[in-house]
DNA sequence: CATAAAGTTAAGTGAATTGGTAAACATTAC
DNA sequence: GTAATGTTTACCAATTCACTTAACTTTATG
């Protein structure tokens, strides 16, 4: 199972997106500034998110992103395997041929065991609530500062051994 | 995150030793053998259960491994962490000094709800419930094969885009 | 004690993946 | 037509994965 950077930055970029649904369509390059992200690696974020229909975009002049249902209707499950190559603990979870046909090993049903179950935690998150509990958090009203406060880009953060 | 072979190995080797538990001590080749693991590579989890206390070896001639706890004080947490190098989803839930001091970024919170939870589901699996599930679940009595029924071995597997 | 059977440790390796960059391209507003 | 946007593909260095190899230590037994 995986959970890689893209998972990490289409977190912050769905988020964005919810964040600024009022506004309409938003511009590749600000919302990378704003969530620090590389823009050309978000670009990769982004066609896969559009591949599984969670978001659309504009192109041309005055183009951009927007998500492509409301953001109740949302969920972290969506995103992930949306963006993640494999993102599943054990490939016979999901195929149960795989491995031997009837007789399954000794870990299988603790295998399925788990990624239900994890399937059920990312399925209850969607972008809404996750974007109100953010916006309560923030520091004051007046204190409105849209950028990711901070945080450091993947460039930085992995020379120092940090990530988000 | 990640959740590699090293944790699909070290839950069909713990689960064994769980399955053996009131034979004592059972030998490496063995334990290979019935899992259908390669004996080196499982060496190397057996190294990282050592040093998390998850296992007792003794060494020297009739020698082997056993559980260090009763199974159903051991739970899927404990062993992926042990063999896991980052088993985190993003490095700021450990450490929240990592971004920023104050101000985290948009997604931290999720990542912290996310990780919380994911150990919630994890810790509450423990062998003895995993194993006695197992057992319920093969094949008639009368038909005991204690081997990893037709699994394939995981260089076999690789090769045909196949995992268990 | 000698030896064989077991477990231990560290280093090495080919292949795959990750995280990112670059360049050419397509579409649209003005 | 051109500048501003989004799209696609290919490419790359570095890291990680999943092993393998080899030398080592410990202990039971003859």
């Amino acid at each position: 199972m995986n959970l890689t950077a893209k998972s990490r930055y289409a977190l912050k970029i769905m988020m964005d997106l919810a964040s600024h649904e009022a506004e309409g369509h938003q511009q590749r390059a600000k919302m990378a500034a704003r969530q620090s992200v590389p823009l050309e690696f978000m670009d990769q974020v982004l066609s896969r998110l559009r591949e599984h229909d969670l978001i659309v975009s504009i192109r041309g002049r005055n183009g951009g992103v927007a998500l492509n249902r409301r953001p109740a209707e949302i969920s972290l499950w969506d995103i992930f395997v949306a963006v993640e190559d494999r993102f599943f603990p054990v490939l016979c979870v999901q195929d149960h041929h795989l491995c031997s046909g009837e007789a399954q090993c000794i870990s299988s049903d603790a295998w399925s065991e788990v990624y239900s179950e994890l399937q059920d935690v990312l399925a209850s998150k969607n972008l809404k609530d996750l974007v109100a509990k953010w916006k309560i958090r923030r520091l004051p009203a007046g204190t409105e500062t849209d950028n990711a406060p901070f945080c450091r880009g993947s460039q930085a953060a992995r020379r120092n051994e940090l990530e988000l």
